[in-house]
RNA sequence: GGCCUUGUAGCUCAACUGGAUAGAGCACCUCACUACGGAUGAGGAGGUUUGGGGUUCGAAUCCCUACAAGGUCACCA
């Protein structure tokens, strides 16, 4: 549930609320405060009260209801007044209110420690779900960024969040690359970059499998194949001792991206640890009759819902994929006594998790319909898709590497002020890679596909993480020049500028774009929001002084609204997961 | 073939979930710099929101239909 935290929207709904019963109209606050909305343009006034729905009850035009609307308005608070705008009653809200009601609060921090959800539900979001012996590419990013920004969102919108990860540590991927390390590998094992080298090898299994499908080693392929997979599953021989050497080498690598993005897990579910008790599980609801055998696999028919069977137990009696998420969501529910169970997993499981929560429903498990699938579209490059069975992948070490290196150039051809040291060229090269890396991808919407194309990207023009690191650098290094005029009280009522009226009400709007951009599963809406408050205050930029203001109390004014728009930035770059530099 | 997703400016995307004149960024053309950091801003041009119906005061948004792209539909994960 939601909570009406702009208090000026709150005053103003409340106001509607009472006018409307003069008009025999019973309507909640909370219905009100979801109808107000902004206005196209800032003549227009700050917030927007439509009047067509109540057109067919009150059997009159919306014009007049909102001029009868108007007149029976109680009396608002100094410096709120309504304005007849055709069928829209508006409202005008001065500068003084928005400055004492709203940026006094985002200065101290208050703001952002606002009640704006009440009694949500408990959460876990499980995601970047990584093979080991394969390697990481760029769309693993995309879902790792996904899943990362959207528990930063949802715990800043007040639910309890617990994270999770549930990476792939066996299977066949896993058989054919110790397959091929022990009996086709001629290259001695690699001193760095194990993980990466893994991939590799997981690579040439695959396509030297495909080669000789067909012929007469077809069958030997298979049979050493399920023999790596027997001792896998027994725990017990050489590939199993292989298995356990290479699974940290591929942990290693995995933890140096994470470590670089910023990303931890309050839980890891591994694979191999859910596989036994996911197939006694499917055993047991055998026995209960609610799984059905079919040609020797274990499994739910769901022709009824239109989602086919669902296979649990493959024919030799291991479990498959759809067995393990059965296991995992018994177990997350039950370990942490979660609530809502969400996973960020691209959208070619959507079938795969039709299914898995469908069964779960079937076995009577009560929270079967608390899950909830964000599928998210790939990302492809411009040679095409990415697959690391093909090899084409570039590792994501690479392309951040590369995009550091870019960013570290272009700092060192642009920058003005004090000498670089090579620590802090490091850090802010870092940080530079992580806002163009993660912004380009995060303002795309997750049901949209993205092309990665490293040169596009380099451009660092327009709609992308430069940009908005360069406006929060710029606002930063003026905040600082000018830090000793700061005054303690700000006169707010003196920013009278359009641009200055547009900024303010950009600002009071971040939590609800916060909320809407966690409860919609779309970090995008707040990505493009930060967007657009860049440009407008870059606008005001270029329009108005803040240093030569023609007065000091517009001077403070405008430098206090600027330090708001810093902060704003700042904080709203946080809940994307980007970390922000001092100077660039 | 069934199901799911998507279709908006030349290209890449928005549009506060049904509201006011559909907005940005690239690219293109004009302007504005001995500046508060030009990694910028202002302006111009660019639209039958894939086509066709429907719902209503009102549709890019909801429904139907055709078309196009992508995904998916039992021993992969």
């Amino acid at each position: 549930m939601q909570v009406m935290h702009d208090k000026i929207k709150l005053e103003l709904a409340d106001a509607l609320r009472s006018a409307l019963k003069h008009f025999d109209t019973e309507m909640e606050t909370e219905e009100v405060y979801a109808l107000l909305s902004v206005p196209p343009n800032v003549k227009m006034g700050h917030y927007a009260f439509p009047c067509f729905s109540l057109a067919k009850a009150l059997r009159k035009a919306p014009p007049a209801i909102a001029a009868d609307l108007q007149a029976a308005l109680p009396a608002l608070s100094e410096g709120l007044s309504s304005k007849l705008v055709g069928p829209y009653l508006n409202f005008v809200v001065n500068s003084q209110v928005l400055g004492q009601a709203i940026m006094q609060a985002i200065l101290d921090g208050s703001y952002f420690a606002s009640e704006l959800t009440r009694e949500v539900p408990k959460t876990m979001i499980e995601f970047s779900q990584p093979n080991t012996h394969k390697a990481l590419h760029i769309g693993h990013l995309r879902n790792t960024f996904l899943g990362d920004a959207l528990i930063k969102l949802y715990r800043y919108a007040g639910y309890e969040v617990v994270s999770s990860t549930f990476p792939g540590d066996v299977g066949t991927h896993v058989a054919k690359c110790l397959w091929y390390m022990e009996n086709k590998n001629e290259e001695p094992v690699p001193e760095s970059r194990r993980g990466i080298w893994l991939g590799e090898m997981y690579a040439k299994a695959n396509s030297l499998l495909k080669e000789e499908t067909g012929t007469e080693r077809e069958e030997i392929n298979r049979a050493e194949l399920t023999e790596v997979l027997k001792q896998l599953e027994k725990g017990e021989g050489k590939y199993y001792e292989l298995w356990k050497e290479t699974r940290q080498w591929s942990i290693d690598g995995m933890k140096d991206a994470y470590n670089w993005a910023g990303v931890s897990f309050d839980q890891w579910y591994w694979e191999s640890e859910v596989d036994s008790d996911s197939v006694k599980l499917a055993r047991e609801y055998l026995a209960k009759g609610i799984f059905i055998e079919s040609e020797g696999t274990v499994g739910v028919d769901l022709e009824d819902e239109g989602l086919g069977y669902c296979m649990l137990l493959k024919s030799d009696g291991n479990g498959n994929y759809a067995a393990k998420d059965i296991e995992l969501a018994r177990r997350k529910f039950a370990d942490y006594e979660v609530e809502k169970n969400i996973y960020v997993v691209d959208k070619r499981q959507e079938h795969h998790f039709q299914q898995v929560f469908a069964t779960l429903k079937r076995m009577g498990f009560e929270h079967a319909d608390k899950c909830y699938h964000l599928k998210y579209d790939f990302v492809s490059t411009s040679e095409g898709m990415l697959a690391s069975r093909k090899g084409n992948i570039q590792p994501v070490m690479d392309i951040i590497e590369a995009m550091e290196q870019h960013a570290k150039q272009e700092i060192v051809d642009h920058s003005t002020g004090d000498a670089w040291t090579e620590e802090e060229l490091n850090r802010t090269g870092s940080i530079i890679a992580k806002g163009a890396l993660k912004y380009g991808m995060l303002k795309y919407d997750p049901a949209k596909p993205i092309v990665f194309d490293m040169d596009e990207w380099m451009k660092w023009d327009g709609d992308s993480g430069p940009y908005l690191h360069y406006q929060y650098v710029r606002i930063n290094s003026l905040c600082k020049r000018l830090a000793e005029e700061m005054q303690e009280n700000v006169d707010w009522a003196v920013l009278k500028e359009d641009k200055e009226m547009e900024i303010l009400l950009k600002l009071a709007s971040f939590n609800q774009v916060a909320v809407n951009a966690a409860q919609q599963y779309r970090p995008n809406l707040m990505a493009n929001y930060l967007f657009e408050l860049c440009k407008l205050y870059s606008s005001f930029w270029s329009a108005h002084s803040v240093k030569d203001a023609a007065t000091d109390e517009l001077k403070t004014a405008r430098l206090a609204m600027s330090q708001a728009v810093s902060t704003v930035l700042k904080k709203g770059l946080g809940l994307l997961a980007i970390p922000v530099p001092e100077r660039m």
